[in-house]
DNA sequence: GGTGATATTGCAATCGATTGCAATAGCTGA
DNA sequence: TCAGCTATTGCAATCGATTGCAATATCACC
C-alpha cells in the first residue's frame, strides 16, 4: 500500500545537502574528534531531519563487521519439531535482550536449516561475526569444526574442562546430586531418573545422581535410568511404562527437564498414585511453570540470567581478541511440594 | 585460538583460479544460463574446492535485497521482562523454520531493543526486507508508521477487516464463544473473565464470552471481569482475589491464555476448590504444558502451524508485489479435564 | 567468401559508507 | 614576512559481488 516509496536517502544526499564532503559527513556522523564541533552538529542536524539512517550493509561491507550474532538452537536429529523445550526459549530470551544491549543484532536460526556447515553460512559469508550455539549435546562435530577453522564461538552445554572452545553451563552434576540427595533425605530409597544420557548434559546429571546414591551407599540401577526426550509427552509416556514395570517399588523420580516431570508427575497421579507421599519428584530447570503446578514442582533452578550474560559477554569478548573460557554456573535447589514429605 | 586464520576467498579469487573474469565467475555460481555448461561447472567445482562462499552483505549492497526479515517481540510496556508466553514462543519457532525453508533468514529482536522506531531501524538501514510484529496489542503507534511508511510487514493479532495492513491472528471471538458456550453447557451460572482487555486479541475474546452469555439469556457482569497478564502468576494472584471476594459464587473461569489458567487452577486448588466441579476452567492456546496438568486444562487452540506460515507467506508476497491482505483463523476447543463436569 | 545471427565472455560502473593520505587554511613565533 | 604547526576538510581507493552493454568468437546459410 506504499503510496509514498520515499527514496532513502545515502550519505552524499546528506553531505551535499550539508554543504560538505562525504568523508565529512561520515566522520560527523560518527563523531570523530577530528571534525570541528559546528560541521559536527549541522551534519547531525540536518541527518536527524530527513531520518537518515546509514545503510548497514554498506557499512559492514567496507568495515567488514556484521554487528550481527548468530544464534543456533540445536534438535535432537529424531525430534524433528520446532524448538518447544521452555528452558531453551528462556535462555534464547536473555541472549536476545544482552545482545541488543550491547548494540548487536541476532540471527535466529533452527538447526534444520543449516544443516550442512555453520561457518560457510555465517562466518564465511560474513552475515555474522561469531556463533552461539545453544542445545542438547556439543557433541556434534559441527561444533568441532567451528573449533578447528577459528571462528569465535561459545556452546551451551556442559563444560568439561577439557574442551578446546568455550562452553558455558550449569554445574549439572552437582545440581542432580543436591536434587537426589534432597530425594533421599525424604525417604526415598529408589529413585529412577527420566532423561536421555546421550545428551552431555544429561550425562552429566545422570553422573550426578549416582554420585548421591553411592555417597548413600546404594547401589544404582541400570535399570532405573530411562532415556526420555525433553518433552512432558515423553515423561508421561516413560513414567507410565516405568510403573507398569515396576509398580509399588518406585518411590522417587528425578525427572531431566521439568516438562519432562510434569508429564512424569501427570502419569502418576493418573494411577492413583500420590506426589509426593507414595513418589516424590523433583525436575531439572525451574522454567515458570513449576511452581504453579499441583503439586508444585521442587526442582534445581538454573540460572538462565547469568547464563546468558555469560554467553554474550564470552563470545564478544572472543571477537575483540581475549581467548576462548569455559565457565561453569551454580544452581540451586528449589523445594516445593512435589518432594516434601510432611513428617 | 584461531590458528589457521584462513583468509575468506573473494569471488574474484575463485575467478582467476579458475582462469575465467569476474562476471563470468559470478554467473557460473548463479547458474545463469548464458554462461557455456562447461564453464559454469568448472567454476562451481572450483568453488566447492575452496568451500567458498558469496559474501553475503557484498551481494546486499549490490542487489540492494537483505534477504532477511526482521521478527519484533512486543512486550507490555510495564511487564519489561523477556519473552515468557509459551504461544508467542510457539508461534516464532513456527516462522523461524518456514523462514529458512523459504531462504530467508531471521533477524530477531525484542521491543525493547527498538524503541524508537522500527522502520529506520530494519528497514531503512536495509538491515531487513520486512517485518513481522508478534505480540498483543496491535494499537501500537510504531504500527501505524511502519504502514504508512510502505514497509513490507505483517502483525500477528487481531484480524478486524478494517486495518490499513495485513493482520494475521485467530477467531478470538469465535473461540471465546466456544469456551464459554462450553462452560454454561457444563452448567456454570457465573463465569469469571480473566484477561486484559486493553490488549486487542483479549477484547475480542471477551466479546466472544458476552456473547456466549447473552446468547444464553445471562447479563455479563462487569465485575467478573478481571485484567490480568500473560502469566501463570497473574493467574493466580487474580484468582486468589476473586475468590477471597466472591467464594462460593463463581462456578466457572474462562482465562485468556493457558498460562493464566494453570495459575487460576494453582490457586482454586490451593483453596480447596475441586475443578471442575466446582469451578470449571477454560484456557486459551492450547500450548503443550494444557495436555499435562492435573486435571489437564480444557482450552481453545489456536493453529500456531498455519498462523505461522501465513505469516510469512503474506510477508513474501508483499515484498513481491502483492497487496496486504489480513486473515482470520479458525479455532478449536480442545475439551479435557478441567470443564467436563461427569454426570 | 560474405553477412547476419547466436553463443560466450569481459569491461567497467555501481551499490553506500569508511578511511589513509594529501591538501588547504589559519595561526604562532622569530 | 616566512617557516612550521595545527585544525579541518576533501580526494580517491576500497570492501565484494552483480549486471548492462560491448566485444569477440562461432556458425549457418546463401
Amino acid at each position: 500500500m506504499g503510496i509514498k516509496p520515499v527514496k532513502t536517502l545515502t550519505l552524499s544526499d546528506i553531505a551535499r545537502l550539508a554543504g560538505v564532503s562525504e568523508s565529512t559527513a561520515s566522520r560527523a556522523l560518527r563523531d570523530n574528534p577530528v571534525i570541528n564541533a559546528q560541521t559536527r552538529e549541522k551534519v547531525q542536524q540536518i541527518a536527524a531531519e530527513h531520518q537518515f539512517k546509514v545503510n548497514a550493509t554498506a557499512r559492514s561491507l567496507r568495515t567488514q563487521k556484521s554487528h550481527t550474532i548468530a544464534v543456533i538452537i540445536l534438535f535432537d536429529a529424531k525430534t524433528q519439531q520446532t524448538i518447544t523445550d521452555p528452558f531453551l526459549l528462556e535462555i534464547l530470551g536473555v541472549i536476545a535482550d544482552e545482545l541488543t544491549r550491547q548494540g548487536y543484532d541476532m540471527l535466529l536460526s533452527t538447526s534444520k536449516t543449516t544443516d550442512k556447515d555453520w561457518r560457510s553460512y555465517y562466518f564465511d559469508s560474513k552475515r555474522a561475526d561469531g556463533l552461539i550455539v545453544i542445545g542438547q549435546g556439543e557433541h556434534d562435530e559441527r561444533v568441532e569444526q567451528l573449533s578447528s577453522a577459528g571462528v569465535p564461538f561459545v556452546v551451551w552445554g556442559a563444560p568439561t574442562g577439557s574442551e578446546a572452545f568455550a562452553v558455558i553451563g550449569s554445574d549439572n552434576r552437582q545440581g542432580a546430586t543436591l536434587a537426589v540427595s534432597h530425594l533421599l533425605a525424604q525417604g526415598c530409597k529408589r529413585i529412577a531418573f527420566l532423561g536421555d544420557i546421550r545428551h552431555t548434559e544429561i550425562e552429566m546429571r545422570y553422573l550426578g545422581y549416582q554420585d548421591a546414591l553411592l555417597a548413600a551407599g546404594i547401589k544404582p540401577e541400570p535399570l532405573l535410568q530411562l532415556n526420555t526426550d525433553f518433552t512432558a509427552q515423553a515423561g508421561y509416556v516413560q513414567t507410565q511404562q516405568a510403573l507398569f514395570k515396576q509398580l509399588g517399588s518406585l518411590d522417587g523420580i528425578f525427572a531431566a527437564s521439568d516438562a519432562i516431570a510434569m508429564g512424569a508427575m501427570k502419569a502418576l497421579l493418573e494411577q492413583g498414585i500420590s506426589v509426593p507421599q507414595q513418589v516424590a519428584l523433583v525436575g531439572f530447570d525451574d522454567i515458570a511453570m513449576s511452581a504453579y503446578c499441583t503439586p508444585s514442582l521442587t526442582t534445581v533452578k538454573q540460572d538462565t540470567q547469568a547464563g546468558g550474560k555469560l554467553l554474550v559477554a564470552q563470545l564478544l569478548g572472543q571477537i575483540n581478541g581475549a581467548k576462548a573460557a569455559s565457565q561453569l554456573l551454580p544452581v540451586k535447589l528449589i523445594e516445593r511440594q512435589s518432594s516434601l514429605r510432611k513428617e
